[in-house]
DNA sequence: TTGAAAGCGCTAACAG
DNA sequence: CTGTTAGCGCTTTCAA
């Protein structure tokens, strides 16, 4: 005896034709039940209901976003690393908002590659996501304009998109950078050695752009104190503070870029045993702990990622509006060890 | 003069059926190129690239697998918190094997409430993921079960699962915390302070055995270390520690059942510039900055989430095989800055 | 209030 | 090699 005769095959999903036969009632009726349409008698409703129970049927969200052309609920995020604290607070902040709308976050890391990016854009887009949230890699975004154009919003953080015109929300990384420089400069110092990573990032360029306007205001030689830039992550900030600390006359202060660089900036003044002034664009969770006192740039980083989604759904819900841009203010802190400040 | 003669509205997303109307060539064609099927004629393949590229045609994903049946290519995550850096991390790590499966990664946080994962996990089935990756929050899986047997499979991540079967990859939080309790035993420590967090918690629970057993082994009355269980997260580890150094007959030794715990409990001796053995599970990318040497129970964060998923894509080709459990090694580490201890 | 028919965008199965 | 027909699981439309 198989039970072909009124149930499904054992391993297939039930779907609502399944439904409906063993309630004795049409596929329309489970479809009213399963979207909780209110007038349908209440006893075929019950019957419904216990025959979805029974065979243990879940609507193919799927299926029925194709046929509505409902939005599928679910948006693209595109990270560089997720890895890193900084994209995944992003993240979290933007998975917080969505979730308040009821909509799934797909999460990607593109590894600072233009071609994943793209790669990753063009699959989310065949996916029929609402919306994308992109960290972008400071290439070309071109591609994304006919998306756009079509339906599909998107939000840029932490870099504005070139070659297609979106929302974005950045930090004040310009303002952050100069009011910190003025600090240093009004504290006296007057040959400031500045480390950045590589000056094709957008919020690179703005930093320095921010740090000139300082150096300038205060009528001090900016090229004096130009960035000795790094090549990669590990040691080399290291090596450049280093280099500028046996060249002659050496910095009294030093400016580190992000905090990648001002760890390493840290590790090399703890191996020489010197002291400097320090100061650095980014916060982060354990500064408080370093072996040596720093002035940072800080910013609610949750806050790009917040705004970000909120952006987008605001989009969402009214399409065509002018791009728009957020700044994110920033401010100056204290941080390092009170261990060490003694 | 309009273009609904041959070609979609402005609005709308161009179909294999525009495609075909502009090719010149039917549906099913159209669909072959799309699909790089080797036997369309050069000529006609070409006018069918040139119809996609001049309408920005994009394949609608969603109905493809509709009706193919095919896998959507994508899984679900629920962590317990993005924003938290362990979780992120076994995120980056399942998200790095998705890759090399091209399958997209849908994250979500349960922010520890159970019935959340119960929404996320029957959203998440709803919208036909391939599989599904849980840190569970410790209640009752059990509606699991018929997604399971219905070709959904879930691996669960650094707890088991409770009411159904299912792949696990845990810590070996047992071996790890009796190791680390041995050598405070063999340092010659008697006393020794224990601060855990809730033992509703699985890992917790582990490692307070794992303790028990070095303890019994040692032959140290394991009651007179008695756990001093604490609250919420942010001042109470600290506060747990101050009572038990202000209690007579204070521990020589602490151990801390995570980094949470850890900090609190630096800080506390900090302010009360006492010095302490201090032993914690968990390692953290900032511990050697702390001003306290600590020893640490250490292990492969990201071997959980790449396991994890691992597992999964195993599962996915090869359905129906006994679940397997997965535990990840751990290992003793000193930390705490060189500065402190000098 | 209920149901039959059509169709979302695509692929499977089969025919030409 | 190409096209036609059916149909994935659901919703929409419209008639009963």
């Amino acid at each position: 005896m198989t039970d072909q005769a009124d149930g499904p095959a054992p391993g297939r999903r039930p779907t609502m034709i399944d439904v409906a036969r063993v309630a004795g009632v049409s596929l329309k009726t489970v479809s009213r039940v399963a979207n909780e349409v209110p007038t349908v008698r209440a006893d075929l409703a019950e019957r419904v209901r216990a025959a979805m129970s029974e065979l243990g049927f879940q609507r193919n969200n799927v299926a029925a976003n194709l046929r509505s052309g409902r939005a599928t609920a679910t948006i693209g995020l595109i990270i560089l690393d997720l890895a890193n604290p900084f994209y995944s607070t992003i993240a979290a902040a933007a998975a917080a908002v969505a979730e308040r709308f009821d909509t799934q976050l797909i999460t990607a890391s593109s590894g600072w590659d233009p071609a994943r990016e793209r790669e990753l854009v063009l699959d989310l887009c065949e996916r029929r996501v609402d919306g994308l949230i992109i960290v972008p890699t400071g290439e070309d975004q071109s591609y994304l304009s006919t998306e756009i154009g079509r339906g599909t919003p998107a939000v840029f953080i932490d870099s504005p998109p070139s070659g297609c015109r979106a929302d974005t929300v950045v930090l004040d990384n310009r303002t952050g950078t100069r009011d910190l420089i003025r600090r240093l400069l009004a504290e006296g110092h007057r040959h400031i050695g500045m480390i950045t990573d590589t000056l094709n990032d957008f919020t690179m360029r703005e930093r320095l752009a921010g740090a000139r306007e300082a150096l300038e205001e205060a009528g001090v030689d900016a090229g004096r104190h130009a960035a000795r830039l790094y090549s990669d992550h590990p040691r080399s900030a290291g090596d450049s503070v280093g280099a500028m600390l046996d060249a002659p006359d050496p910095p009294t202060a030093l400016f580190c870029g992000n905090n990648r660089i001002l760890l390493g900036a840290v590790e090399e003044l703890a191996r020489r045993r010197t002291r400097l002034r320090l100061a650095a664009f980014d916060d982060f969770e354990f500064a408080p702990l370093l072996p040596h006192p720093v002035t940072v740039v800080g910013y609610d980083t949750r806050a790009l990622g917040r705004l970000a989604a909120e952006m987008l759904f605001r989009r969402l819900n009214a399409p065509g509006a002018e791009p728009s841009n957020y700044v994110i203010p920033t401010y100056l802190v204290d941080r390092g060890t009170e261990l060490a400040r003694e």
